[in-house]
DNA sequence: AACAACATTAGAGTGTAGTCTATGGTTGAT
DNA sequence: ATCAACCATAGACTACACTCTAATGTTGTT
């Protein structure tokens, strides 16, 4: 599919999809049968991958760690003990993650009962 | 205590400080009785504050967000009413993240999973 | 009096993650 | 042939959250 399909199947806008391959994200190929235009096509890897973006982005994960996760299953980049190295770390920072999270509910939980009991 | 010593006991540098007093976050008080000079003096609160801003900023909450939790704590600028809807509104937005985190560890592992039993 | 170590402000610069504009070429329907 | 609707690139611009620089003033010790 071109960029346009690949855009509305996502809901990310061409311009964003450009903006991540670039930056390594994704990856469209050239049809070399075809000389007059320059076109770029993706297959549902590239959707998938665009899917996965936008949950690892909404978790708080950078560009820069969405594409080592990406490398670390589609790419080969690295070596099997490096992938599953990665893709521990990733679990990890996603428990601490977790764990602030449960902090800061306690901490707001706690703020809400003080203004509804007047303790502030 | 001055801007150094506030910077030394929350380990954010003194620049960030200010940048958060711009920003409204935190209020330092100077001292009407000395003329010579306009430094600012901060209380223990302002310590609380810093250490509520680390811990906000690190499960995502933006600039204005935190400023907003910490007005419906310690300001008197919203009712208490509004209070409450907006504390309520962070306790559910932690939820939602909480939800993200869980799909994403069990995502990451399914990665995991493949890399190992060479599924990719 | 001199000096380091602190304080202030305004404003410039950085990195991240887009978002948009300008320019120009291609495709498909009429 | 022409037109809308698509495609590409380079590079400018934006918002956020700092981070740093420059210029200047104050405090406390020797």
């Amino acid at each position: 599919m071109l960029i346009n399909e690949l855009s509305k199947k996502s809901g990310v806008s061409a311009h964003t999809i450009r903006f991540y391959e670039k930056s390594g994200l994704i990856e469209g190929k050239r049809d070399e049968s075809v000389k007059s235009n320059n076109y770029f096509h993706y297959d549902d890897t590239a959707l998938e991958k665009l899917e996965f973006i936008q949950e690892a982005k909404s978790v708080g994960f950078t560009i820069k760690e969405i594409a080592e996760m990406i490398d670390a299953w589609y790419g080969n980049k690295y070596t099997k003990k490096e992938k599953i190295q990665l893709l521990d770390n990733k679990l990890l920072a996603l428990e601490q993650k977790s764990k602030e999270i449960k902090a800061m509910k306690k901490q707001i939980a706690q703020f809400k009962d003080d203004v509804v009991n007047n303790r502030c």
